[in-house]
DNA sequence: ATTTCCTGGATTGTATACAGGTTGCGTGCA
DNA sequence: TGCACGCAACCTGTATACAATCCAGGAAAT
């Protein structure tokens, strides 16, 4: 595997797990050497990252981790819910036996309240299960979208940490979503993605606006909510 | 301007006019001459284009400019007809009266049948068109998905030249969406917008596969089809 | 004739030197 | 004290040299 491509997992990585912080800034030269490298593979992958949103380029200026705001989080979950289900409508007419199979692996994880380890395997698996369904569409550009928008998604997640009474409605939800693309009942399928989006969004109302705010613009940052175990 | 976006503005308009010819690979000696540059910049346009479809790059071995394909055709197309009805109708809810009038604006150019020029000028007010309504939901995650769906969909209809007679039924669904968007009607908006997509679906039917390909796998690639004048 | 191995050339990936731009601080003046 | 200007340090953008990789083609063995 070529450093640039190397670099750009890893770094991915600790945007995603917030081991980079939303709105921190960062040089070319404090990644090269984080990551063991020099500028131009980090300036490659930088580049990638900013295409996915997950940084912010200012030329001459420098660098910043993508910031965690209400905004997108709304506009995250609308598109989420415009994909979702007509992702899964789709999946149910043309999904194979192998790619069930595949989606209904990813659904069934339960995680253990309050362990963090736990919550993150599951956030992955969340991941995966909804872009197990775009590519169970046969459409690669549903997949190019959904990733990106999981991806964006699942940093607003980690920071909150731990959505712990909530582990068995997941799961259900998920659930009926399988059954439905297995019966190839695509306006059910669609309807249970509906369903749980809007679900999930009512979830996350715990994400709130902080007084402080997070590193960036006070009044369009979030932070992590408290715990609600 | 640096040149890194000038040789990717210049190099995106030379894929989506065909100018740089579907399938034809390219070596980084070659965009360097072509665009007066070096390397650096010329990879870093080349990355950004390879992450929104229109090259492709293999590792080690070198450039190819996206192929055309019945399959991605396709793919376009549906993912089309998820985004437009629901950008349709959330810019029917929030857009700003500006907003309506920009939209109006881009809708109205009818092209001159048989002219090379008229009709690229429509294709790219057509863009805008998209562009704008997408922009009207007020998400900015929706448009950039927007952005690179009709900048991918665009090359097709570049190479298609001249569905001529079709000229007065374009512009006439798109004014029915304007008409709903600008009377507040979310669902009227989706239906209209539901309804171009699928005309335009039905309209492009006259790309065919071709005997002996272009510069692709012979089986998925097109070429452009008979004028129908 | 066919297959295997090796090497040369070409092309991309990486490191680094150099150029250009921006910011912020310090100085001098009003 | 307040403000404007200019310089210096820092950072990113660009050019280019060097390393790594891949593939085509040919020679040799079967």
């Amino acid at each position: 595997m070529t450093e640039a491509i190397r670099i750009y997992s890893e770094m991915r990585n600790d945007i995603i797990s917030c081991d980079l912080e939303p709105g921190a800034s960062v040089s070319e030269a404090e990644l090269c050497a984080r990551y063991n490298a020099s500028r131009t593979p980090v300036r490659e992958a930088c580049r990638r990252l900013q295409e996915e949103g997950l940084l912010q380029i200012v030329p001459f200026r420098g660098y910043t981790i993508s910031p965690l705001t209400i905004d997108e989080y709304r506009s995250l979950n609308e598109m989420q819910l415009v994909l979702d289900p007509a992702a899964a409508a789709m999946a149910a007419e043309r999904a194979s036996d192998e790619q069930i199979a595949m989606i209904e692996r990813w659904a069934n994880y339960i995680y253990h309240a309050g362990e963090k380890k736990s919550y993150e395997t599951f956030l992955e698996w969340n991941r995966n299960f909804h872009i197990e369904i775009a590519q169970a569409t046969g459409n690669d550009i549903m997949v190019e979208m959904t990733v990106n928008l999981q991806t964006r998604l699942i940093r607003y997640f980690y920071l909150v940490i731990s959505m712990a009474s909530y582990g068995k409605d997941l799961v259900n939800e998920h659930q009926a979503m399988v059954r439905a693309i297995r019966a190839r009942k695509p306006e059910q399928a669609r309807d249970r993605a509906t369903e749980h989006v809007i679900r999930t969004m009512e979830r996350t109302s715990l994400i709130r606006i902080p007084q402080g705010g997070f590193r960036g613009d006070p009044r369009k940052d979030i932070q992590p909510a408290r715990s609600r175990t």
